[in-house]
DNA sequence: GCGAATAAATTGACTAGTCAATCAATGCAA
DNA sequence: TTGCATTGATTGACTAGTCAATTTATTCGC
């Protein structure tokens, strides 16, 4: 957990003086894999680590920076369908680049081997979290 | 950042019963190992993952309930030092075994040597984050 | 011994994550 | 086809984490 939380804080540093957060970040990179199609609000949610409640709010905050666009689904009405907006399109190819550099730093004293052991020890773990509290992972 | 997550809310489940968050926990059990001693209230934080304007709010909460006593310090009267109250230790002492049993289940799945090795991965990524991002780990 | 720098803690304002409850739309079953 | 359960999304109320600014107390240099 200290691990995560300075890898975030890592991240956040480039993020940061665009006036996103990591969590905005990761929606706009969400939606930009999504394309034309865009995803229904709830879709996003079980893309990210987050419970549903927080999603809404985050879009919220998106759409009042005009990053995203919704629109109710006139097929489901239930659904909210959201896409990247193109000024958000521009803020993630201006932050991409820096972000992937930094990311390369952080891990640059691990080999190549020694990564995929710790991502296989960390989804074996999760396997095994997501078992005891019921959820995907 | 994944696993983090559900490493938390794994053990979130056996605290939330109580009424405590995870992060009070955490201050709880702390300021059971201070002792008498007692500590102020920054040194608390700098043995979380959090910053300090946290702290001070959680103390608040705390003592709200009556888990935490809190005292300006006489020798130097900027500190503020804090203890946990016998209501705090007698709560710990009912969610210790639980939570202890419940982590011990969220790992079984690796062994020994490569829980060790976990950690040490885990630890080399955290100093070689410490030192691009400027901090203690 | 005085004034400036420093340190400990707090407050304000914001984002985020969580649970419980709610609301509207849809689907299903008798 | 009407009533009831389910689904998608949202709102309210709370805890937490962050930064910037502030308050109060201490220390250091001269």
């Amino acid at each position: 957990m200290r691990t995560a939380h300075l890898i975030q804080r890592n991240y956040s540093r480039f993020v940061e003086p665009y006036g996103l957060t990591m969590q905005q970040y990761n929606v706009l990179r969400i939606l930009r894999g999504a394309g034309e199609a865009g995803l229904p609000t709830l879709e996003i949610g079980e893309r990210m680590i987050e419970q549903t409640p927080g999603i809404t709010r985050l879009l919220d905050r998106l759409e009042g920076k005009g990053m995203v666009r919704r629109e109710r689904s006139s097929n489901d009405r239930r659904q909210v369908f959201c896409w990247i907006a193109p000024a958000g399109l521009v803020l993630l190819a201006q932050i991409d680049d820096p972000i992937d550099h930094g990311g390369e730093k952080a891990f640059a004293d691990l080999k190549e081997d020694e990564i995929r052991a710790l991502i296989g020890q960390l989804e074996r773990l999760r396997q095994t979290l997501g078992g005891i509290l019921g959820l995907e992972v």
